[in-house]
DNA sequence: TATGAATGAGTGTTCATTCAT
DNA sequence: TATGAATGAACACTCATTCAT
């Protein structure tokens, strides 16, 4: 389910990127996260490509627009959400589980928080960066949410729905003031326990 | 507890402005509040004078400074909220009162999901106009919901903090679809009856 | 057959521009047809809005894309052809009508060379603006050839599109030496003379 | 009078390039004439690497500036029109060496048309290159017309220059449409045959 | 050596803000 | 006073050129 990683989010097989090149591409995804959230989702591409430690003309040439950028941005939390699932579920303890893959939600929904008015309004809410979001999400929180309840850690009557909009929408809602955050997931995990 | 309404946010007494101005500060106010919400809170201000039907010039008379009108949108916004608390605790039954109240703030909280990032950056958490803020509108929740529970129709163990970030968070992680927003109020509520 | 000269080159009947615009509008097409053809059709716009005195706001107020200048030239310089055809029929000898009338004309064909390839590339061939352009030329290269031909000081058996393509393909080829230009005119005229 | 044909327009004798080296340099040449005259005398080098099939490194190898690779372009064109003439004048009857040479010059001319302006702004117009140039073409063009002449198959009045401003300019003029190209050819050469 | 990644100056375009009408 | 034209700083994006692999 997880991708493997590899940079261009699409297509054909091509030769894997030269080191320097993939370094590049690997600092700008996180200056651009960094950036993006914490400048603002209209925050110059040149602020994004200085934090990297790049030029402008690099950025380019990795993300030739910046719509690119916000993608793979965007793409690229959803896929440490699933990869997250995925080893959690594996080595983790079912309440564990859970409340990592819950706190790795809160990082997601901070960078959702800034992207997806600009996403939407380019690619529209049934592209499939969107459609493939929704259901890696969905996927995700439905497997860890019922390991927890099969193993009685987790309330019954919880629904992953719930879990993704009372985390997620706190997160929005709490400004960002990252204990304001940590305390609203405390809440909600103190009451989903069995 | 609700302010009179007077149009520049601040300050001195003033002569009340002449018919034709007041109009025009109220239609750019809406047209404003409906332009960010909508196109994003990078709107040109152009696009809020073309919707207001008055030029650019006008605007600027009113709000100098883009930042005035955001704030003036804002915190008009709050006083809603506020003059809606006094209404509705006066008026309405304790159930309708909260409930009516919950369906404002969720408007409300459209508006902040906008401007929200922007205020910040440009007056500070602790500006007057978001002190104010969380001040009117933790006592109006608070009003509400106290005489709901009071009145037996609601559950004692809510907390207007809560309720809050349930409705406001949800609101702005349920992506603008304007019947999910209903839903999730429907469900908040349900789950508050006493 | 030559529009009013009113700026917008298309649509509705709309308020006359404002003498300062109407001023600025002016020097803005000026300044494009001299910047284009000395500085080459890859002109930068800010020098454009030099020359003409106004900062780059303007130019695009009145242009919004490099194209609409781009066409604007053109077309300007077409309708001036169609013009100056009225006028030297309606007031000159057959003779200097006609001479008269292609001494503009390589004026037309020098901003033609700087604009063509680009208008083609971005309009295409069929565009209206071209087939516009070589209706109106065709149209006033054959009545001001005809009403020479028709008072006996041109030769019978020279066609309008010969005309057009010796003095136009002369003024491209000879790379813009003005004089070079008037000689081969003179050479066409002498060799036209009934 | 032709050159050799040696690869670098200039200077001191070096080794003959490699085999691989020579057939990229060709190559380069040959995709730039193509790439200039299409996409425009401001089409990006890379295209032109691409179409060539090498990398832009390479291009750069051979070609150290961008002007160096308008200027050999413009040469080889210039170069091959003399081969031309000296090769038709040497083999084919006085008419067809005339048709022949007149149909490759409107190659050249085609040519002319995206460098020229480029080529004057850099080097300027007594350049070695552009002296050269009017030299060649001047010389071969006198050869062919000269030879035709004498065989009794050209007009005696005809002048060479007049010849090029004729063939090279209607190809300006004709806007690249290739079929009008070839009849306007037809014309001025039934219009030339004795 | 050939490749293509990196660079950054330059250009088209937008939009907050000012000011003439 | 209301209007909208003018301004220019800022930003997205391109491409000639350099340099690490």
């Amino acid at each position: 389910m997880a991708t493997t990683g590899s940079a261009p989010a699409a297509s054909v097989p091509q030769r894997p990127m030269r080191a320097d090149a993939r370094r590049n591409y690997d600092r700008l995804l996180d200056a651009a996260r960094t950036t993006l959230t914490e400048v603002g989702s209209d925050a110059p591409l040149e602020e994004v490509a200085r934090r990297a430690g790049v030029g402008i003309g690099t950025l380019y040439r990795h993300f030739p627009r910046r719509l690119d950028l916000l993608e793979a941005v965007y793409r690229k939390d959803v896929e440490k959400l699933a990869t997250s699932a995925e080893r959690l579920l594996a080595a983790a303890s079912p309440w564990d589980a859970l409340e990592g893959w819950l706190t790795e939600f809160i990082g997601y929904a901070t960078t959702k928080r800034a992207l997806f008015h600009e996403l939407v309004d380019a690619v529209g809410r049934d592209s499939e960066l969107l459609t493939y979001s929704r259901q890696v999400i969905t996927t995700s929180a439905t497997s860890v949410l019922a390991r927890a309840q099969e193993a009685g850690v987790a309330r019954r009557d919880a629904e992953p729905g719930d879990l993704l909009r009372l985390v997620g929408g706190c997160t929005m809602m709490a400004d960002l003031e990252p204990d304001q955050q940590a305390r609203m997931l405390r809440i909600v995990l103190d009451g989903l326990r069995a």
